[in-house]
DNA sequence: AATATCACG
DNA sequence: ACGTACGTGATATTT
């Protein structure tokens, strides 16, 4: 016997929409909804393996019909933007897949199922609806099951309805179920159903009168008077909602069940779409799809032998400049890995892509050579030049074009600026393999013995899209005024960090490993005396045990937070129990292991073989233009307290050398009061006054003289808010008072600056405007939470509309300064480095002869980065180790 | 892979 | 009524 399963659109879609986490794909489309449909559907298919598939959707009569049924029907909850752009891209997918959508103007889709299953069910084959609607149930036979995913505490279960399991669950026949609908009603489908008539009464009614017609009948019978009176009075509602409840099953759908029936489920078209949406758990099912090679590679060719290389550079150099280019332009892509040059792909047009493996023949000191060699008189394009810089030392004024830095600049939201990545979004070119399908988890070196053939296309894809993607983002860059900034600012920023990188800090191993001791005699002291006083031993390290022994256990009161359980971040804690002697000795504990395992044993297994530890600084992750540093991240190492402070003792300066330390004065504020004029701030700080103090005097309206510590410190926190982007809540959260409170600070402050209300009010006014704010140097954030519906999203789009202007600016600011530092020390043929930058603050280790030089070059260099209304200040120390110079 | 926590600016 | 301060990264635990 033959099978058809048949899928109610809407339901699932709403379904999947509402039961899953949004996902986006890199270009910011929601496909959650797509996802979690073709989830469904994929798995539903696996497990009753039906012959015939058909997907219904409603399609309402897009007239005067539809107001008609406005009162009842159009009163449904609006459809909200993100999953309703959801539904012609699952209508996309399905058709790619040869899936056949079934509508018909004026039909829902219950009605659809409901034609569909009952001829299915003539013509002898047994049917499944799959649907999250219980109205369905109304379609049960022995032959029509009616198949449910149901979700409680997170897990998925499905449940079956044949005929007989309506009746075992609901009493009723499944024909009885429109007979119930009719008498309760259905708020959800807004089925009127009769007043005062719920599940318990209508089910009793219908076990004893079968039809709503029969109980009318028997009127006087009815029992509670409540629904006898309802039944009298108003017996045509029970009837329209009869009519409304009743699904029909004689549609006039046009079909050929041949289209029904399953074909290739996982075409090129679906494999595709499946890559622009991103849903790559998918991709592995595209057997055949896998095996194919895209198109452009049959621009791809193979280097293996001397006389090749020399034909490719010398055709290369020979190369007429590109548009709007006074040299040849390349794209360039090194294979390497620790050191190692394993091969390089070169594009000298879109149409011929060379990929050159190192071999013996071909060495890759040769290979190096080349493209040293030829980097003045060529444009080499590349994805990542810092990257490129670890294997070939390049001139900073050689000629040279960085895509991932330019498509950073464009849209600095994306999560990664890997060529395929960037393909898709500038070249809309959706189908490019990434590296992860090319080599899997596979490194470099392991995968040239086992995939050499997908090293050459990794490389020849990357060379290629670099080539590609310089015109249009040259483009982009220009047309939005950012071409400045990644010329004067980001491209050079890449040499400066590449050297930082190299350089890295000299870090003494063996007091770190004593720090470290030290810290486990204390750990394991405290574990006990929390064992101890809990009573029992557990795992303080998993909140979810913490939580259990403090709030069930201990019986501290208060706290619940988190979705998952308690909260007991620490300042919950501090403000719940400071003086509860577990909770001091827990929070003494968290801190000590944070600093055991993040910075003593983490540090220490960074600790590279010439005794340094070369972090990575990151130029491409944040929304707002700050660097980020990686592996191990050093601008997070502890200052606030002394005991974590006192881990910068072990960074020190190669011998010979001193630390210099600079870090800007309030740069954010300074940046604010440049940004909005305001000129209370701007006298301030020409003044040097101390602006905390300056503000509490005013929102506290005392004498300057006479302000409190406790004022000052709330002002403070007050400005910082200010940068944040404030909030009423925000701010009382973090001062422990109430909003009302915490508003009023607010008020005052703006009153006392009003220049800076204004400023504030604007930026939020243009990032709604324009979709994005900007710095000083033109930066853009774009800000699509702006325009979303939801109040929380859009609150947090305003903040950040307040705050990225403000934190981008410091962070150009500093990059700028950064440039200028690298080029002077240089210049001036200084073998003092710039060793670590922390968003406000630059570390230079100096060579002791150099210093006097070095701290006029830091200071000059950083003061003059930027000439705003008030003067940027730095205040420098140095030191025999980070922790003196700071 | 997601969550909670905590280190920094 | 909604429920948060802005920007990061590392670690340990849990799913």
């Amino acid at each position: 016997m033959s099978k058809i399963l048949l899928i109610d659109g809407h339901s699932m879609l709403n379904r999947a929409f509402y039961g899953l986490p949004d996902l986006t794909n890199a270009e910011g489309t929601h496909t959650g909804a797509v996802y979690g449909f073709l989830n469904i559907m994929l798995s539903t298919i696996e497990e009753e393996k039906p012959d015939y598939l058909a997907v219904a959707f409603d399609l309402p009569a897009p007239t005067f019909r539809h107001i008609m049924f406005a009162d009842y029907k159009g009163t449904r909850k609006a459809m909200p933007e993100e999953l309703r752009q959801q539904v012609p891209l699952t209508k996309e997918m399905l058709a790619a897949m040869g899936v056949p959508i079934v509508m018909k103007e004026g039909y829902e889709a219950d009605d659809i199922l409901g034609t569909l299953a009952l001829r299915s069910q003539e013509k002898g084959m047994e049917v499944t609806i799959l649907s999250g609607d219980r109205d369905l149930l109304q379609l049960a036979t022995d032959k029509i099951k009616i198949r449910m995913p149901k979700t409680s505490r997170g897990q998925t279960t499905i449940e079956n309805y044949h005929a007989t399991d309506v009746v075992e669950k609901y009493q009723v026949t499944p024909t009885q179920i429109i007979e119930l609908k009719a008498l309760m009603g259905d708020s959800s489908d807004n089925i009127p159903g009769l007043p005062g008539v719920g599940e318990k009464t209508a089910t009793k009614l219908i076990l004893s009168y079968g039809t709503i017609e029969n109980a009318h009948a028997h009127l006087e019978e009815i029992k509670p008077n409540r629904a006898r009176e309802a039944m009298r009075d108003h017996f045509d509602l029970a009837q329209l909602s009869k009519d409304l409840a009743t699904i029909r099953t004689d549609s006039p759908v046009d079909y050929d069940y041949e289209e029904f029936h399953i074909e290739k489920l996982f075409t090129e078209a679906a494999y595709d779409l499946c890559k622009r949406l991103d849903f790559r758990n998918f991709l592995p099912r595209f057997q055949e799809c896998n095996q194919k090679t895209n198109a452009l590679e049959d621009s791809f060719f193979l280097i293996e032998d001397t006389e090749g290389v020399e034909m490719v550079f010398s055709k290369l150099l020979s190369l007429p400049p590109a548009q709007g280019e006074t040299l040849p332009c390349a794209g360039l892509c090194l294979l390497a890995q620790e050191g190692e040059l394993l091969g390089l792909g070169l594009a000298l047009d879109r149409e011929e892509i060379y990929y050159i493996p190192a071999s013996p023949q071909v060495e890759q000191k040769d290979l190096i050579e080349r493209i040293a060699g030829t980097a003045s008189r060529v444009c080499y394009c590349v994805m990542d030049v810092k990257s490129v810089l670890k294997t070939v030392s390049l001139q900073e004024g050689d000629p040279v074009f960085d895509v991932g830095l330019a498509a950073y600049l464009v849209n600095p939201l994306k999560s990664d600026y890997q060529y395929h990545s960037v393909a898709r979004e500038f070249l809309s070119q959706d189908t490019l393999p990434s590296r992860e399908e090319l080599l899997g988890k596979l490194s470099l070196i392991s995968a040239r013995e086992k995939e050499e053939q997908a090293l050459a296309r990794l490389a020849s894809y990357s060379a290629y899209t670099a080539l590609a993607a310089m015109a249009p983002l040259t483009e982009r860059l220009k047309e939005e005024g950012m071409w400045d900034i990644y010329r004067e600012i980001e491209l050079p920023l890449a040499f400066v960090l590449d050297s930082m990188e190299k350089t890295g800090m000299k870090v003494k191993g063996e007091e770190l490993k004593a720090y470290g001791e030290k810290l486990t005699g204390r750990i394991r002291d405290l574990e006990q005396e929390i064992y101890r006083q809990a009573g029992e031993e557990f795992n303080i390290n998993s909140p979810k045990q913490l939580g259990v022994i403090l709030f069930e256990k201990l019986g501290l009161k208060g706290g619940k937070k988190t979705k998952t359980g308690y909260s007991t971040a620490a300042d919950i804690l501090e403000k719940l129990a400071e003086d509860q002697p577990v909770v001091k000795d827990i929070l003494e504990y968290r801190t000590l292991t944070k600093l055991k395992s993040t910075y003593a044993d983490g540090l220490f297994s960074q600790i590279a073989s010439d005794g340094r530890i070369h972090s990575t600084f990151n130029q491409t992750i944040t929304a707002t233009g700050r660097i980020s540093s990686t592996e191990p991240n050093l601008q997070n190492i502890p200052v606030r307290m002394e005991l974590g402070r006192l881990i910068r003792k072990v960074f020190v300066p190669e011998e010979g050398c001193v630390f210099l330390d600079a870090d800007y004065s309030q740069i954010e504020l300074r940046v604010l009061a440049h940004m909005s004029q305001d000129e209370k701030l701007i006298q301030a700080y020409r003044e040097a006054q101390d602006i905390h103090r300056l503000t509490a005097s005013e929102v506290f309206h005392v004498p300057f003289e006479e302000v409190t510590p406790l004022q000052r410190r709330n002002a403070k926190a007050v400005n910082f808010g200010i940068v944040y982007g404030i909030s009423s809540f925000g701010l009382s959260q973090d001062l422990s008072i109430t909003r009302k409170e915490a508003q009023e600070y607010i008020d005052k402050y703006f009153q006392t600056y009003p220049k800076i209300k204004e400023y504030l009010d604007g930026l939020v006014a243009k990032g709604k405007r324009d979709g994005f704010v900007t710095t000083m140097y033109g930066r853009r954030r774009p800000i699509p939470e702006l325009s979303s519906g939801n109040f929380m999203t859009r609150s947090f789009g305003e903040r950040v509309a307040m705050n990225s202007p403000i934190q981008g600016t410091a962070a150009d600011i500093i990059k700028i300064a950064m440039n200028r530092v690298y080029r002077r020390l240089k210049k001036e043929g200084l073998k003092s480095r710039l060793v670590l930058q922390v968003h406000d603050e630059l570390l230079i280790e100096s060579r002791k002869d150099e210093l006097e030089q070095v701290s006029a070059i830091l200071r000059e260099e950083m003061t003059g980065a930027a000439s705003l209304a008030v003067d940027l200040v730095i205040d420098m120390h140095e030191g025999a180790s980070w922790y003196e110079a700071k």
